[in-house]
DNA sequence: CATGTTGATGCCGTTTCGGCAGCGGCTATA
DNA sequence: TATAGCCGCTGCCGAAACGGCATCAACATG
């Protein structure tokens, strides 16, 4: 079912690798064949899409602008075929996810789980990433669902939800703190932590919090995996700080405690988006799984604001 | 500038057309290239995208779904053409609006006027309907605004504002009710009045109120112009009811006099409704004059539900 | 300077496309 | 009931587009 003329696909695949030899080789076509195609695309356009350096193709302004649109043909195909698919039979496809590291330790796999148990014909393909990463794979059109920090977005992706939850202190159950209702900065401080270095989002949502101090924290160890710091927390190394988002299952079984950062009085709060492609209309496999994601998610707000309520 | 492949083309003049050879002869090609083409596509997508009657061609359900793929994918395509001309040179192309009478009076020509002292390249075409028929030009893809009342609108349109005016009496100022503020339904009815027919939507407004009222109106004109409608009253005929919209100029002029209906206390609204296909991105050129459009209603909703206030 | 990789091009066989003419099926009208 | 007109479909054939191969110059790397 390859209805689009070659040029389309092969504009796409020179593209995505920045080579025609490369696409070429995807294609499994002969790279002369690329070379005419995009060549009479640029004529046909009346201006050059790429670039030409010595080292493979870079889009340029006309190039990017074609990319989106055809970006938008194929994404608008694939849901085509989906929604054909289901015409006659069940379900089929991949949902591709792209999402930071805070949903990879519960949040992602019950639903994963959950869904697959639902819909078995549905794959997934998940890429766990930085947060302005996230939001590129999902602008390049490498990823269905992102789930990221809610920064300021490009305007080509739509936020379809947005929920807030606490930034706390995590602790083993044996630190001096771990009998405390809620943590200030500044007591935590007074302990070895576990910094966020500034790849992790949580790094830019402490910074200007301990900016603010007039105490200088005492040396601490540094990591870039939540999963990593986590771990050092419940072996008692220091207090490392996250949302309880990535911590359900350790705190359950009461090895981690939680206890949620208390800034003068208000929450520190970590606002966590989802995000698709603004111009593309959904498979309906991938916007079932996405309606999921957005109560499944909003459900764990509801919880977590519940159990730790606005004041101590 | 043809990238895409003709068979995405020949299916699109087919759909419209309802018919092979009609879409050859627009296309200027030979019948036999276009039923080939249809061919190929239904072999690539694996079902028959028409059913073929004896006097042309009716879509599938399956034909329905790449009809709804081919129009986003053709009209992604002219939005991004109008991307690449804005880069070099000024903003041309052709804004195509389908609404209801009552924006031909004032609103509408006012607009163009406007908008075309601004951007001399930008055309319009303007097709005037009742409020279902707009509705459905736009998902048929065979208009770019479509502004009508605001009833239930299907899920591929988007309602991009809605605006609500007061419906009110029009009648002569000579008429014996010039001289009131408002007038209720019951004291309109105490004179002739001139009825909209079923296909213009006051009449569903009034006719819920006319029913709940004991008494029989009075035998009437029926008219199916807004025009004719004032028309008739600016010369004593009768009541007619409309929004203000729509007698804009001639009100100026004080040959006729614009009463809000009084229902029991309350207005009598009339709602209406901008909307575009949900699944497009509109051309920037598009896009600047929907919102003038926006805002002008927007404007006009203000100024009249200043002049006259909830109650009288 | 040698080597590898890049995109572009000339040549040629294959595939696809479109125009022409004619087929059978259907409707409307006389 | 006969006929004229329109419908979509299908061989046939020339033209255009496409893809594969070999090769070229330009550039980067070592």
């Amino acid at each position: 079912m390859r209805f689009h003329s070659p040029a389309i696909q092969y504009f796409h695949a020179v593209r995505r690798t920045g080579s025609i030899r490369a696409a070429a080789r995807v294609l499994n076509v002969a790279s002369s064949a690329v070379s005419r195609q995009i060549l009479k695309l640029e004529q046909e356009v009346g201006s050059p899409l790429f670039e030409r350096n010595a080292r493979g193709l870079t889009l340029t302004t006309v190039g990017e602008m074609l990319a989106r649109h055809v970006m938008n043909v194929l994404q608008d195909l694939d849901r085509f075929r989906s929604d054909v698919a289901s015409l006659s039979g069940t379900w089929r496809g991949t949902v591709s996810i792209a999402c930071i590291e805070s949903l990879t330790e519960s949040v992602l796999p019950d639903l994963i789980a959950l869904h697959r148990g639902r819909a078995r014909r549905v794959s997934f393909t998940t890429e766990v990433k930085g947060s302005s990463d996230v939001l590129e794979a999902l602008s390049r059109g490498e990823a269905d669902i992102g789930i990221a920090m809610a920064l300021r977005h490009p305007p080509d992706l739509r936020q379809v939800a947005l929920k807030r939850f606490r930034l706390g202190a995590v602790v083993s159950r044996e630190h001096p703190l771990a009998r405390r209702k809620t943590v200030t900065l500044e007591q935590c401080l007074a302990f070895p932590v576990i910094n966020a270095l500034p790849e992790l989002s949580i790094y830019h949502l402490l910074q200007p919090l301990i900016a603010q101090l007039s105490e200088t924290p005492e040396p601490a160890i540094q990591a870039n995996s939540i999963d990593l710091m986590r771990e050092l927390a419940a072996r008692g190394v220091g207090v490392a700080f996250q949302t309880q988002l990535g911590i359900g299952r350790l705190s359950r079984d009461s090895q981690l405690v939680f206890l949620p950062l208390d800034n003068a009085g208000s929450p520190v709060w970590s606002d966590l988006g989802i995000y698709v492609r603004a111009e593309r209309t959904l498979p309906a496999f991938i916007e079932s799984f996405l309606q999921e994601l957005v109560r499944e998610l909003g459900e764990r707000e509801r919880r977590e604001n519940a159990a730790y309520p606005q004041t101590s």
